[in-house]
DNA sequence: ATAGTTGTAATAAGATGAATTACAACAAAC
DNA sequence: GTTTGTTGTAATTCATCTTATTACAACTAT
């Protein structure tokens, strides 16, 4: 199993206001284009990523730009702008409280999923928009 | 979104299994009643861990039983037991290849992606059964 | 040969992700 | 103040994945 395709989209968006939100009007026609993704969802991206102070939306005129420097928002960021904050890995949801093992098997992992959440996240902190779009810009260049 | 149950029931089938096999055959109907999930599915899996060589199950007369040393056994290791090596985060599948942007977003998280799922998989080989059995028993006998 | 268990296929039910259609609300510009 | 283009939002559908379930053949000790 593995998470939905949210953050990568989500990153897609803020890169293409990042790029063209000076020059032109970014509506979520443009983005979905760019990204290939359907309009709808994309609205519904940029209104949690309004609600998460990552950028504005012009309702009625359109367009949306950031309302952070590069530097201030991170894949951690995004990530839980755009997906709920569920744990890791699901539990069996009825495990047996008569066994000794049944009884604990939630106490015992708990801590430990939650611990590899942690770290993995913690990654995804480091990176910055304005690292993805620097290296980015070097791709374009060439 | 999020992981499945496979991870946290089989860790329990495991932990059921060792503290039980010496003195008693841990059949799949025994282990279904410690999770309360169905019996085949814990068939299947009882599959994949011998498959992995953690543990070994007598076909027609019943019962399975460990093939390694608790402290050999890492979380990563059932892990990979029981789920397939996907990608921790799913991309969008036609970003725009005219777009910069979309031409190059796999490029750019790609390996900070798989970057993040190591970290986290790190941390899941620090945890092996024998930790975990170490801080049942001393659950149990309170 | 019997009995109990595993191995395995086929099917169904439920949850979630993503696409899609449709339209009201909004704001600039003419 | 009406038109135009866009956002906000609801409702529905389709596909995929997880989990449960039924059914039965294959296996092995007794």
């Amino acid at each position: 199993m593995q998470f939905s395709s949210k953050l990568a989209i989500a990153t897609h968006i803020l890169l293409v206001i990042a790029e063209f939100s000076e020059k032109e009007k970014v509506t979520s026609d443009v983005i979905a284009g760019s990204t290939n993704v359907n309009p709808v969802i994309i609205r519904n991206m940029l209104l949690k990523l309004q609600d998460a102070k990552i950028i504005q939306t012009k309702a009625g005129v359109g367009g949306s730009e950031l309302t952070k420097p590069l530097n201030k928002i991170t894949l951690k960021d995004i990530f839980y702008a755009v997906e709920e904050d569920k744990d890791l890995f699901k539990f069996h949801s009825n495990p047996n409280e008569d066994c000794p093992v049944g009884r604990n098997i939630h106490k015992l992992l708990d801590k430990r999923f939650d611990n590899a959440k942690e770290v993995m996240f913690d990654e995804l902190s480091k990176i910055t928009l304005d690292q993805l779009k620097f290296e980015l810009d070097k791709l374009i260049k060439k």
